[in-house]
DNA sequence: CGCTAGCAATCGGCCATGGAGAGTGTCAAG
DNA sequence: CTTGACACTCTCCATGGCCGATTGCTAGCG
């Protein structure tokens, strides 16, 4: 009894057949038929053959032909085959691998956004796609420093450093006046006993030592810890992720309608359905195809995303990928995917080393 | 003698059918020819006597027509007439304008980049075009707090807060080791000699003070005072203004072909022609209209900035404008950035007070 | 002298036509 | 099972005719 692949692809040669005809048309962006593919080395069968073949697979659901008079090119299903059993990947040249290791880690001096927008515009020059790569969010977010100034009409500014270089700020709204002193006491409170701690942490024993603690001064205290909650989004202007390249994607054929492009940068915008369609790659280790239709968002119904998710100590932390037609070189992207979530990973934990020794 | 105004433009009459061919090119984007026009309210004229009113205008070069047997349009020079003595500007509607303003002040809490996107969008979605806000530099900053944390590898954290609270961090590579104690008196020594003083201020005094100060100190302070110097650009991240409704532009027929859409993304990725050509605006008082070809960049051909600056205590500290096709609705647009710079300069206005009271 | 009606001329847009080219499916022969 | 041959289908493109819109010009009118 044959496996389920056997079943669904008879021949060996079907398979042959339906891999240079992805990779006619990708390289080619034209219908493919069957006689260019006979002409196709490796293969030495007529034209009439691979028309019979061709049937056979457009019956299995893997290719489709847009009009009687063209040759045929691959649908989603054909596409999802191709990219899990088909394509020979090309992994990057060593010479680049160390040149984008450099780049990304000569980037990264503290502030994980310049991490990922290195990784993005780098991820969108080396595929001529559009790169995309969520903020890394922080697995174990350590107290560092802590500071309060007041403001006018009940506000506070805190200032909170995390993880060695890590500067978020916020104004919070209190419920009454508090001045300079208390702010100063709270703050050197904080960075007396807390300092060097996780933020959960700080949270938890905040909340345990509710009736040792100055009471008064808790809402503020944990209001504070909150600002780095790697839970909540930061600010509404610095997203979810970085985006770059985007106007690559102008370049090609299938996206030169006015209305798709509109509606794809309308999603970059919205940003939403981009972000929920990266979470699924979290669930998995390695490099996920979103193709097209799969997606469940029709905007997407042309484009693939390719996606990897990094991480820090063993630990995924973000995601991180392209986004392109369909039709995209699969070959070449995919290993540089996979290649850049492993370097941004490993920048980011060299840096996090580098901070704990200097933290000692 | 007649002023070169009437000897430009002859008539009072050829003025009027002028007026009406651009306000009826701008609401229907087709060519206008004399039997429309003759149709049209206002005048009691047969066509025949339009058509010659016409041919004057053209050998004026105020307008065109695409080809022989298609009405006119306008060129840059009719616009430019247009909305220097034609337009009869709409002015806003009044809860209209109560609304903007309520919404830009809510959305200001201490961030000055927050009010710029607020006005950016709030731009875009008013006119149906692109909106762009610089953001606003501080004309007087003052030295509210600084702190120095030591990082790995001669790196110091310098983080500043100006101006009550804005927030501003940079990681300064040092030629030497710095311990902890040694920070801790240059940010005491600091916030005891400097706190409210202006940063000019402050560098001058830290010049002069050059022999008495310690002076190996000098170059941290120094440079820990550079990082909120209005002259240099803050960080790559945060650019030199905010972009709302990119997309909006797609829907413009003048703009429907992919390439130029590109070109118009491009440069707005790049933002360094977009800024410059901003600037320009800076120079004058009131609302500045920049059409077409006038502009200088290519891409930008087919485009009009209607630009206005914004002043905080009668001091321009940003401009900021709507991006869209040449042919827009002028008579609505141009009241509405007038407003909208007025808003929003009185919006940072108010804050600017609200802090200086609780400064006190 | 300015305005107007009429007229011929011009040009883009639309549509039907028709041929070339490319590719398919099928069938009978090897 | 493979192959060559053949009829068929469909897109693409160039052609050409027609319609409608608009113009410039000229002669006539007030």
């Amino acid at each position: 009894m044959a496996n389920d692949l056997t079943s669904e692809l008879p021949s060996e040669r079907a398979r042959q057949i339906l891999r240079i005809l992805v990779e006619h048309y990708i390289r080619e962006g034209q219908p493919v038929g069957s006689r260019t593919l006979s002409r196709s080395a490796g293969l030495d069968l007529s034209p009439a053959t691979i028309r019979n073949v061709m049937a056979d697979l457009e019956d299995l659901g893997f290719i489709v032909a847009p009009h009687t008079s063209a040759g045929r090119i691959p649908t989603a299903k054909g596409y999802r085959f191709f990219v899990d059993t088909l394509v020979r990947l090309q992994p990057m040249a060593e010479p680049d691998v160390a040149r984008l290791q450099h780049h990304l880690e000569d980037r990264f001096r503290g502030d994980a956004k310049a991490i990922a927008s290195a990784a993005s515009s780098a991820l969108s020059s080396l595929t001529s796609l559009a790169g995309v790569v969520t903020i890394p969010r922080q697995p174990h977010a350590t107290l560092r420093h802590i500071e309060f100034l007041p403001l006018s009409g009940r506000r506070v500014l805190a200032i909170l450093v995390v993880n060695d270089a890590e500067v978020q700020n916020r104004i919070l709204d209190m419920d009454r006046d508090y001045g300079e002193d208390e702010l100063r006491r709270a703050a050197n409170f904080l960075n007396e006993q807390f300092t060097g701690l996780d933020l959960g942490e700080v949270r938890s024993r905040l909340l345990a030592n509710l009736d040792g603690t100055r009471e008064f001064m808790n809402r503020l205290m944990l209001d504070s810890i909150a600002i780095a909650d790697p839970a909540r989004q930061p600010g509404p202007d610095s997203a979810g992720y970085v985006l770059s390249g985007e106007t690559q994607l102008m370049n090609f054929q299938e996206l030169s309608d006015v209305e798709k492009i509109k509606q794809l940068f309308e999603a970059f915008g919205q940003q939403r359905e981009i972000l929920t369609l990266l979470d699924r790659s979290v669930a998995a280790q390695g490099v996920q195809i979103f193709i097209g239709e799969g997606s469940g968002y029709r905007i997407l119904d042309e484009c693939t995303i390719v996606a990897a998710p990094y991480t820090v100590d063993d630990q995924i932390v973000g995601v991180l990928g392209v986004i392109g037609p369909t039709r995209m070189a699969y070959e070449r992207v995919i290993p540089i995917v996979d290649v850049t979530a492993r370097l941004v990973g490993s920048a980011l934990n060299a840096n996090l080393n580098a901070n704990l020794n200097s933290g000692s």
